[in-house]
DNA sequence: CTGAAAGCGCTAACAC
DNA sequence: GTGTTAGCGCTTTCAG
């Protein structure tokens, strides 16, 4: 910036002036400046402006990868989280840096936030421990999670309605004549939870009994899930039906199906979750509960400026939608 | 980091050191330390570590979009390859700067070099001019570009071989007896014209005439693409085999054709490249041409850092290798 | 082994 | 309007 003031024969600060717009300096002033740096290619050095600002333009998304698997994102749901976060972040005219962590390695949120190397933070998914996301919340505010709604939660959480897309997955499961449903998936991630809260109360008003032997617990990982599901299928118990936690689960239900040799729908009727883009070209394509991302994506973002003004932005949970496909018709 | 300087008795120098974990200063007073920072929930500042360092510990990777679609991150090819690069520069305790670009405007690529906010730069494609790269890489040596090589090229590039897999599409589809061939794509950026490139010489190796009414040129987005092939389709021309630049065109071809009435591979046998996570799952499952992503993140990233380190990492390309499955036999 | 002090490149009072 | 100057929080000579 010295040699940018030297050829223009002013100032240090009436160049940081000019290249900030700032109205002070007379505009032949500024355009001869903002000239000259750009005909010699210098752009402001960022560190030493988010040192001097406290400001970095830059939005943290933090991926927290449960269990020590130093591994791959892989997930498309991830996949296309962060996609649409991106796109969303960069419309602001601010960067995004992109975190992986594993979520059992403790203060890693704190670490992450007294690094101050990002204005926010878009957290994607709960897998944290809700009392440390809590306690976090109450002293740093430009926090955004994706996940469920808890009660007592003091942070900021957007997320679909996971109760909700339960209980229309086992309803339309229900309707369909079905009554021996499996549930595939963890259940301990609160969004898990309240997915499986919400196919207990399908069930139960749909008037079937609950039974636990029809609850698997299944990895989130296509590879896994094959060989979890192909377990669970080997084991014995009879079912005509599957509400999987995920879109990801229910395409590795499927294919463990077809292996043990049974059809889907026929069979067995196939619900997921998410409508990732795999859902729509399977085959068949699958029944899942849509979470609509780009809005997501939107709320968050939108959420979190807000509150990096300063402001108090609600949570908010956004309606899903069961789309019917080939899996369970 | 004065406040932990006057805890724990000893001046900031001092503390520096032992978060730094430099030997000079005793075991005992390191912990101690430490210790205090991490009880008070301290951290290094970034921002100021960064400025006084000339090195910030992010790896930026950008995703060029052509044209001034002001959209969506949603090619899954995109996403898989961030995803890739994520856990391998993460793996070597880098964090990840997404920028998303408009390749159109002049000089954002000495934008993003100056600001320093990376150690090093990784390209997804070269959309960009050619020689604007060329020029950049003069100076700016911890670079590194997923793309074709190209005569002349004087930055480090990383990609599939892309004459080769267009030759192994079409000698496949040749192999198969079909004999219309068309080629659904742009033709103008690197890695397409050698595909298409492969494309002509694995017709003349077969023994076939180029027909450049077969070719068709195709957008990269799903819903256009299947709007452009349901067009060419409609224009006429009779052909009984695809070879798509991409998976995600394929698909839309896939879809097009059904909609239309065509079967797949009955009446037109389809290749597309790339193998992304769609390709597996489709119906029909899509022959393609796997580009091993998880090893080409691997090579840009030790590539990079080899740069970063001052050495002068060669260009590479990867094999590709043709994935054969139920969309063309 | 430890501390004092300089300075990374920038912005914004505060003068003029 | 413009320049002088004081830091932002850190690391690292250099002196002791």
């Amino acid at each position: 910036m010295a040699d940018i003031a030297r050829m223009a024969g002013v100032s240090i600060s009436t160049v940081s002036r000019a290249l900030a717009g700032n109205p002070l300096i007379p505009k032949t002033l500024r355009d001869q400046i903002v000239e000259i740096a750009r005909t010699h290619g210098y752009v402001v050095n960022q560190s030493a402006r988010s040192l001097r600002l406290r400001k970095t333009d830059i939005i943290g998304v933090v991926i927290p990868l449960p269990h020590q698997t130093g591994r791959l994102i892989s997930d498309p749901f991830l996949l296309e989280m962060v996609g649409r976060l991106v796109d969303e972040i960069a419309r602001r005219g601010y960067a995004v840096l992109v975190h992986k962590v594993i979520a059992t390695e403790p203060g890693w949120l704190e670490r992450i936030i007294q690094s101050q190397r990002a204005d926010g933070l878009i957290l994607i998914g709960q897998s944290v421990e809700h009392a440390a996301l809590n306690a976090v919340a109450d002293t740093y505010r430009p926090m955004v999670v994706w996940g469920a709604q808890l009660p007592g939660q003091r942070y900021c959480a957007v997320g679909g309605d996971h109760l909700e897309g339960g209980r229309l997955a086992v309803a339309h499961l229900a309707g369909l004549g079905r009554e021996r449903i499996a549930f595939f998936g963890a259940t301990e991630a609160p969004e898990a939870a309240q997915r499986f809260e919400g196919y207990r109360r399908g069930l139960a008003e749909a008037g079937l009994t609950f039974d636990p032997a029809l609850v698997a617990p299944v990895s989130h990982s296509l590879q896994e899930a094959r060989d979890d599901v192909a377990r669970f299928i080997a084991s014995g118990p009879s079912f005509d039906a599957v509400f999987a936690f995920s879109d990801v689960i229910a395409l590795a239900a499927l294919e463990a199906l077809r292996e043990a040799g049974r059809s889907a729908p026929g069979d067995v009727a196939v619900v997921g979750f998410d409508d990732i883009m795999l859902a729509r070209y399977g085959a068949p394509p699958l029944t899942t509960l849509r979470q609509d991302l780009e809005h997501g994506a939107q709320t968050m973002v939108d959420l979190l400026f807000r509150r990096m003004a300063g402001e108090d932005a609600p949570s908010v949970m956004a309606p899903v939608e069961l789309i019917v496909r080939g899996s369970s018709v």
